[in-house]
DNA sequence: TACAATATGTCCACTATGAGACATATCGCA
DNA sequence: TGCGATATGTCTCATAGTGGACATATTGTA
């Protein structure tokens, strides 16, 4: 059945296109790089490395995707994400094209 | 504007997704792999080099997500390739996936 | 007080990927 | 008859990416 080919699909979008799956977290709410790891792993069975994923974060902040503010929560410091109109584009261009793909519109 | 940013993001998931862009072309209509080469060149504007394009349709092959019939058009030899099942599947799991990736089904 | 969890960061060695070359054959046209 | 286009295939070297370690600091719990 087609459920069976799902999760190996899943893992192979999530790991080429880690920094969208980010974007869209990040977008859903501000959030940081640790809660965002264990989010990942809880809802896509997969583990991410946070050796990967700090520098993917950091990188989005410096094409101007995400900025940042560090929040310190019962001496706990973290780096709270926000999503940027340039993040937000970005996002709106993946989702344009992932219905073109849907509709075959690139197919014609 | 977001169709800056959409060229970039269309080369990514082609070379990324590119056995799941091979059967959504097989799956429109049969055809073979030169055939292929020029349509992903022309609706995408990205080079396919055929040294990639080649080996990953024996691969869909072997994992019976296509099938093939030599036909002999005027001397010229061509390896067509018909999308099976199971390769029908694979795709149904990746149009779910994007589905649930537009409605943010997997972030709640 | 020692350890697991939270939290963020860098670095290096190995491996996997990819660009481009090497290879071969036919057809149509100039 | 030589060249560009059609058609399919393999192989190698350099680069890119990944896994896992190294690093540091705080909090809560056993």
């Amino acid at each position: 059945m087609a459920e069976t080919y799902r999760k190996e699909l899943v893992q192979r979008i999530i790991k080429n296109l880690l920094d969208i799956q980010l974007l869209r977290m990040v977008q859903a709410q501000p959030v940081w790089g640790y809660k965002i790891k264990k989010k990942v792993e809880a809802n896509f069975q997969i583990k991410l490395r946070h050796g990967a994923l700090y520098p993917m974060l950091n990188s989005l902040e410096q094409k101007g995707f995400l900025t940042s503010q560090m929040q310190t929560t019962g001496g706990r410091a973290r780096k709270v994400y926000t999503i940027t109109k340039s993040g937000e584009e970005y996002l709106q261009s993946y989702y344009a094209i992932l219905k073109d793909q849907i509709e075959d519109v690139d197919l014609k």
